[in-house]
DNA sequence: AATCGGACCAACCGCACGACA
DNA sequence: TTGTCGTGCGGTTGGTCCGAT
């Protein structure tokens, strides 16, 4: 047996990802749409291995993926789901879709562990005054029930621990009304897939581009990462062409602007913008207008997106229905 | 200003599994 | 039935950032 790499490992480029990398994976994504991996790196000319170019899309570049601070409500969703299904980031990750798994594996390891370690220290300490105190009690009275539980004690208790798990994850979910997609009725990674890359992404990607092709013949490193996890929305006034490449042609090249969005063979594309306007674009005015354009194409995307949905199939989901998912 | 150590996170690694020939 | 391929998943690593000293 023993199964071959995936890729040769001679050869291959490792460590993060530059923008011009990313650019050439969406690019390619975007005519063909996510899969067949393993073609990607000779197609595409990028010297990545095929698991390399998957998980830097799914992980990163995927459309709708939300980056930045974990909300108070995404934080107790993940506690509560992490409580119920263990270290399942994916199963979580289905709760919330605009978050990757990796993402919440990250926060989990990094945050809210921590997080929840203090607070079981200190309900510890708490536990331990009682435990004290229940000693002393038991020892002026009784001294055969300070030994565990019984059988039926601790059925009775894991029933209590499943009952008020359940009460918890339906609390979370039910936080401010907010919808959450229910694994057993959406399935993220299947949904007819839409490639425009999300607002956030693509713009900071091409942010990026812009802002280390400017310094491209300095340093050229991770500019997509951490900036991006940083900033805002992505497309702001600063998202100007820099010296050395114009913004319009980067965006030409990469979405065809000038023709329109998608080629007609394009299916995932055939939906999106596909207006007149492009051929508006003329003179001064014409990279601004590409960019707001860009951007409502986006917005627009992720208006029918997966999350929304998502979205809508749970409103007309009652969380009683999920009884049997956890063995009621 | 320099150094150090912890925090953070993108990316990698290896295993598992389903689909398919 | 078996082997291969494509992909998903969870654990881990390594690079970068940032605050403390």
């Amino acid at each position: 047996m023993g199964r071959p790499p995936c890729c040769d490992k001679l050869g291959v480029k490792k460590g993060p990802w530059t923008p011009e990398e990313d650019i050439m994976l969406v690019s390619y994504v975007q005519q063909h749409g996510p899969g067949n991996w393993r073609q990607v790196p000779t197609n595409t000319g990028l010297s990545r291995c095929s698991k390399s170019c998957r998980l830097r899309w799914t992980n990163y570049l995927r459309p709708g993926i939300r980056r930045g601070d974990f909300t108070d409500d995404e934080e107790k969703m993940i506690i509560q789901l992490q409580a119920l299904l263990g270290n399942k980031w994916a199963a979580i990750a289905s709760y919330l879709p605009e978050r990757t798994d990796n993402d919440i594996k990250n926060y989990w390891n990094t945050h809210l562990r921590k997080k929840l370690t203090k607070l079981q220290m200190g309900s510890e300490e708490h536990d331990l005054l009682h435990k004290k105190k229940d000693r002393f009690m038991s020892s002026t009275t009784s001294s055969s029930s300070s030994h565990g539980i019984s059988r039926g004690q601790w059925e009775k208790r894991l029933q209590t621990d499943i009952h008020l798990a359940k009460q918890a994850l339906n609390d979370a979910l039910s936080l401010d009304h907010k919808p959450i997609v229910v694994p057993q009725i959406i399935k993220p990674s299947t949904q007819t897939p839409v490639y425009p890359s999300s607002t956030d992404n693509i713009a900071k990607l091409l942010k990026g581009f812009m802002k280390n092709t400017s310094n491209n013949h300095k340093t050229c490193s991770n500019a997509s990462t951490r900036e991006s996890s940083d900033e805002g929305n992505g497309l702001s006034s600063e998202s100007k062409p820099c010296s050395g490449i114009d913004l319009s042609e980067a965006l030409e090249s990469l979405f065809g602007f000038d023709r329109s969005f998608g080629s007609p063979n394009d299916s995932d594309f055939s939906q999106s913008n596909t207006s007149p306007e492009g051929s508006m674009f003329q003179g001064e005015r014409k990279e601004e207008l590409q960019f707001m354009m860009f951007e409502n194409w986006l917005l627009n995307e992720s208006d029918g997106g997966v999350v929304n949905q998502g979205k809508e199939e749970l409103s007309n989901f009652s969380f009683d229905e999920t009884t049997d998912f956890f063995g009621n």
